[in-house]
DNA sequence: ATATCCAATGCCACTCAGTGGCAGTTTTTG
DNA sequence: CAAAAACTGCCACTGAGTGGCATTGGATAT
């Protein structure tokens, strides 16, 4: 049925227009949020830089957070398709851990640029919109996780509490290293701060070479899950 | 300078009033909430039943969503004064779980209804808000318990890593065992309904026996907690 | 090529949560 | 009792998000 059963599998016209808007939205937000912030844009200006209707954005993102969080939502959607179809062995904390670490490093070149940008956009913006946001997709990840998981392990009896528990530990690992890795903070290192106080709003030339890129966001992901059962052992002094 | 330095410290008369004015928009809200969901509830409506003005109803609660889920918001404020508070011995984790487990056991008479009320109402709504919302509130308290342990255990170099992520698990935690409290889920069933078919908006009479009353709350938290060791190690068949 | 179909878009009016500002009221304080 | 401070009400306003319907423009069949 499809006109393009071809191996190459050309995207119709039509898929591929959709596509460029989909990407011209991300993108007049991104520039948009980045020179104005988040709150001082209005959704109106976006959709008139992006040349379409606002009707048309919803069709597009679910909200201005959405847009504006558009890389990490690349992310979540490839993971679960992820964790959804590789072959799972050994414990299952390990599978979702070495799929997610998989799946970064398979995202498009240049993808940690954005993901960086729209990160530092949530931590430095005066409302908690986008941090709330950030908080709340990465739930509905959890969520499908725990069902991805049911249907394929065949869960059984009280297996079910230590599924949902292992989704939420895998997305937690993810938010600790996904925090230490914009907040640019070295594992031996200690208090807070820890990078110079630049609250600049769109950091100078190549002055974001992304807190060392890619490399680095994997390495403290890894980290993060590494130090699961550590964590569970800590004790006070 | 108080006028009651008495020992037993009556709330001035403005204290009280505004005490009664919050407690006053909760149960508006639980009411009107109740009788015509959550989305179908304006509001206007809210405010006009608890005899107050919007703007001061945004002067009690910061949001629609936040009026709806007052009892879980009461739970956190005394969770996160009891971390602060309690001293903690043993490992860090088993003193999150018992500080929540006081916390919960200390709640006033009567608050595991309006909780499972609220959680009810959440998990019944079209919309995704009032779900949402919880998380959301559920990280902010992880987010302070981090800031209290920082504090309290003098965050020693990478132990960062693992107080934030032992913040999270105790959330998660909670989250499941909450979850399974509402559902109503014996412990050592199968499969997902696992409860007679009622999406019936209130319960008729005391049918709501609340799902076994607060002992059940804490002992499916408990085992949350328990959980979570095993689920670390939960591999694939 | 032309007629047809249907997905995608644009436009418009609308709801409603949430905010800023200021004037009026009540409690506290001296 | 007066002044200060805290609280409230009213009103206008912004802006996100939605429903409905007409219109455009790829896709498809003849």
């Amino acid at each position: 049925m499809a006109p393009n059963d071809t191996p190459q599998a050309r995207p119709s016209l039509r898929e591929r227009k959709k596509q460029r808007t989909l990407e011209e939205l991300a993108a007049a937000a991104a520039r948009l949020f980045a020179e104005q912030g988040f709150e001082a844009t209005t959704l109106e200006e976006v959709v008139a830089a992006a040349e379409v209707s606002k009707r048309t954005f919803f069709r597009y993102y679910g909200s201005k957070e959405a847009v504006a969080l558009a890389p990490e939502g690349q992310l979540w959607e490839r993971y679960v398709a992820e964790v959804a179809e590789r072959p799972l062995g050994g414990t299952v904390l390990d599978s979702l851990r070495s799929a997610l670490l998989d799946t970064v490093t398979r995202m498009p070149l240049g993808w940690e640029e954005r993901f960086y940008a729209c990160r530092r956009l949530a931590a430095h913006s005066p409302t908690p919109a986008l941090r709330d946001h950030t908080v709340v997709a990465s739930f509905h990840v959890q969520a499908e996780l725990t069902g991805i998981l049911e249907r394929r392990l065949g869960t059984s009896s009280e297996a079910d509490v230590r599924l949902r528990l292992l989704g939420e530990f895998a997305l937690s690992a993810w938010r600790c290293g996904a925090k230490e890795w914009v907040m640019g903070r070295e594992p031996g290192q200690t208090g807070r701060p820890a990078m110079d106080a630049t609250p600049d709003p769109l950091d100078a030339g190549t002055a974001a070479r992304v807190r060392g890129g890619r490399e680095r966001l994997l390495r403290r992901v890894d980290e993060a899950f590494a130090a699961i059962p550590a964590s569970l052992a800590l004790s006070a002094d």
